[in-house]
DNA sequence: TCGCTAATAT
DNA sequence: AATATTAGCG
């Protein structure tokens, strides 16, 4: 299915070069017709040596490599990872068992994609979408961390300048405080020191804090402990590094309590009414449902969190009146501290207000495969659909010029306004 | 420098 | 929808 322009010349698939790697000669020859047919550059290795001796002979004589999991001598696995390690190079990896799939390693699994033997033409004519893919992460990964970083230090002097002009015309006060400077400047710090650690590697950012249900107990408990009028971000934040939480910032804290205080109010409010009611009809027990844990917390709780994601969405900690226990390695002696009588039980209930029903792991897994994120981490695709035709669309769209942004809005996004979530 | 609220961005 | 960041004020 190369595509052949108005001359009949063919046209980008066309002379991809592939190096095909399989111990059984029979699928060599079989896949070397198929890619053949596609006007691939094919070179055959039965032996991963031999493979990885061609690699690294020159590092851009392939475009994408194609290669079985039985091999003699070196497991492919193997073969796969060292590649992974070695060069940049799209990874196919084929296997007559498909459940083989899931024994791909973490490297591995996210460099490469899977194929099930005996491979089909129609599998195989879609192989170049792993060179596209990988050459649009490396020319991102390249472009990105450059641009942003011109930008936010040209946005940055352009608008030291304009304070300094505005200043010196008028002698007022500059449009753009100091703190607005030092955020920017904070942003083109950590754009341009590379020495980012672990979750940050992966996708350039850093995790977002996960408030799950126990490090919101915790925070609540802090600001318990700490009672009306001292409950400000910076002592809460105190609080809970005492309580051996050490990742959150007082930024973490103050979105937090910004929300967690409109929480209480919208519930004062209710309970107001509530009462208000309940004087007049005579005695009726308040209905208060318990807290939900927000949605995305309940798939993702192990990102920030010593919450597993397995959490029993069921029973939670305000179905009790104890706030939560001390961590058994935590420093404070005062037990009682963590068993306070809560002042605020309204926050039993939803914060924010939730229907209830929460989605299985797997919805949410599948939700996000379907995200932006998909596009870069092939694997995700991979798993399931990575082979259909709507895929093709996709990488077509994205390869070629028509409606490249399609792709993405269709996916939900409402950063644009364009459609309803 | 910090904190608050509302608005907006991601 | 949840969280993060910003603006603008005190």
């Amino acid at each position: 299915m190369s595509i052949v322009d108005d001359n009949g010349v063919a046209e980008f698939p066309a002379g991809l070069k592939i190096l095909i790697v399989d111990g059984d000669k029979t699928c060599l020859l079989v896949l070397e017709r198929m890619l053949r047919k596609l006007s691939y550059r094919v070179t055959k290795c039965q032996h991963a040596r031999d493979a990885l001796a061609l690699l690294r002979g020159d590092k851009n004589r392939f475009d994408i490599v194609m290669c079985d999991l039985h091999l003699p001598e070196i497991d492919g696995l193997k073969l796969i990872e060292i590649i992974v390690s070695e060069m940049d190079l799209p990874v196919v990896m084929t296997s007559s068992d498909e459940r083989q799939r899931f024994v791909m390693k973490g490297v591995i699994k996210g460099a490469c994609d899977y194929l099930v033997k005996p491979v089909r033409m129609e599998s195989v004519s879609l192989i170049w979408q792993h060179v596209v893919r990988k050459r649009r992460r490396l020319f991102e990964a390249f472009q990105q961390p450059r641009t942003d970083n011109i930008n936010v230090t040209d946005r940055l002097s352009l608008l030291q300048m304009s304070n300094d002009a505005a200043a010196a015309a008028s002698g007022t006060v500059p449009a753009i405080d100091k703190r607005s400077l030092q955020c920017l400047k904070r942003r083109s710090e950590d754009i341009s020191n590379d020495g980012e650690s672990s979750d940050e590697v992966t996708n350039g950012k850093k995790p977002r804090v996960v408030w799950t249900q126990e490090l919101h107990e915790l925070f609540v408990t802090a600001v318990n402990q700490l009672g009306h009028g001292n409950d400000v971000p910076k002592k809460i934040l105190e609080r809970m590094k005492a309580m051996d939480v050490t990742y959150l910032t007082r930024a973490n804290i103050a979105s937090h309590l910004q929300k967690y205080r409109m929480h209480l109010q919208k519930e004062s409010a209710r309970s107001a009414a509530n009462r208000d009611l309940n004087a007049c009809q005579q005695f009726q027990p308040t209905h208060t449902p318990p807290y939900q844990l927000p949605q995305q917390n309940l798939a993702n709780g192990h990102v920030l969190s010593t919450v597993p994601n397995h959490v029993d969405t069921g029973s939670n900690i305000f179905d009790s009146n104890i706030v939560s226990e001390p961590p058994s390695h935590c420093l404070q002696t005062d037990a009682s501290l963590y068993d306070l009588p809560r002042p605020n039980l309204l926050y039993q209930n939803d914060f924010p207000p939730s229907d209830g029903a929460a989605i299985s792991n797997e919805e949410n897994l599948h939700s996000n495969a379907g995200s932006v994120t998909e596009l870069s981490n092939p694997f995700l695709a991979a798993d399931e659909m990575f082979y259909e035709p709507s895929f093709l669309q996709e990488e077509a769209a994205l390869v070629g010029l028509q409606s490249s942004m399609g792709g993405y809005l269709s996916f939900g996004s409402n950063c644009f306004g364009l459609t309803q979530s």
